[in-house]
DNA sequence: GCAAAAGTGTTTTGCGTACACCCATGC
DNA sequence: GCATGGGTGTACGCAAAACACTTTTGC
């Protein structure tokens, strides 16, 4: 920047060095579906106040890094997963959320596809959970899951980011039984059908289900969405 | 906190130094209704860089200062309000958003009824702009805004909180006209009328408006939702 | 043939939307 | 009496929700 600042940042600081005492950090709440149930990646806390306890995946915000590229990296880090989706929820800045300290913290919520990391977590502390089974976390971390979950559902029929979470040929069965667990409530089979179908989010590929013990299901893929 | 901690914030620091180079504001966009037109109350930015443009209201969060607080401290100091609503919005971690150095910024919006703090607005910098005239503003102020706007319009038909932005008794043409202003188009009278009584937020006071030059129409007030 | 899930249609109901006329008041 | 906005009702279409039977496959 060419032109000369009235307040340059060391200004600032000398100002107000007291306001430089706040770490930022994001936590991601990276979901994945398995066995017809949501699940969360957890990490054993590291925390002698959290021992024993499960966290969200998180790190400190570097100054030379955009809020956005914090948690894409702690994502490609944890999981070794490029080009998954991601997307600010809340920052949560309560005075002692963190106990080493002021901490503020952005949460994300990030949507994969389990099967495509699967090798990559096993040998270390990370761990899928059942959404469903997770009674307490370390830190805020359980509102912070679940402000990621209510926003999640808030947008399920509107837009369809629940494709990250599914392989890419599905039956219709999975799709319904991944919004149920998301949801957190059954639904009519066929009105789910027709509902899904009128999105017009998918493509018949053409395929049956192999290996399962019924009559197969056909298969679909997630339709590119062609509006701009 | 009685136990000890395994990375005390000072270990954290030593080991960060870095990251506590960021530091955290927020931003407020403070929204009121006047004339007919939805406004947002604007400052003189006090940048050089940003010279003559207006800018949102916002402050350093300090480092024992929780993030709601600090908004709130924000909007009394600048305003002179109390009890007013208050809604966090989204983050801005973009690297060079802030010509003085890495500042990241929670915004808030806010909905004010601004014939309560008209005097406190008359000796300084502050004035009140109607948001359908506003062109840019400084830093990424114009996309905070918008997107504050954009959250107001997913919420307004689902929860009451427009009616901050109103007086105490109001008729329902100053409410269709408030909606209207928000949503960006206009609506049928009937119809919007149809859906407010569904939702039951009103409450009729029995009285009729004053001084207009025609048919006085009823008055109603906000009615306290009964369900917590 | 039995179990298990796939696949399919109709009816009802509520909500959003489009649309026009008479009424009360100030001037 | 005229201008201005207040107040009201109906009809249509779509989408959500409730609901049951036949089909296909594996075993």
């Amino acid at each position: 920047m060419a032109t000369a600042l009235q307040k340059t940042i060391r200004a600032l600081r000398a100002e107000n060095s007291e306001f430089f005492q706040i770490a930022l950090s994001v936590d991601c709440v990276i979901l994945g579906f398995e066995d017809n149930e949501l699940k969360v990646l957890l990490i054993k806390s590291d925390l002698e106040e959290y021992e024993g306890q499960w966290s969200l995946l998180g790190d400190l915000v570097r100054v030379d890094e955009d809020l956005d590229e914090a948690s894409y990296r702690v994502l490609v880090d944890r999981t070794g997963l490029e080009n998954v989706y991601l997307e600010q929820v809340y920052t949560f800045g309560q005075l002692n959320r963190h106990p080493a300290g002021r901490v503020v913290t952005t949460a994300y919520f990030s949507l994969v596809n389990i099967r495509d990391h699967e090798l990559q977590l096993s040998n270390n502390e990370l761990h899928w959970h059942s959404v469903k089974d997770i009674q307490s976390l370390a830190f805020d971390h359980l509102q912070i899951l679940n402000k990621c979950l209510a926003q999640l559902r808030e947008k399920i029929y509107e837009h369809p980011v629940v494709f990250n979470l599914l392989p890419e040929k599905f039956s219709l069965r999975e799709l319904q039984s991944l919004f149920e667990s998301i949801m957190g409530q059954k639904v009519d089979r066929r009105n789910f059908r027709k509902k899904i179908f009128l999105m017009k989010w998918l493509e018949d590929v053409n395929e049956l289900e192999q290996d399962v013990p019924h009559r197969p299901g056909k298969l679909y893929r997630f339709k590119e969405e062609e509006q701009h």
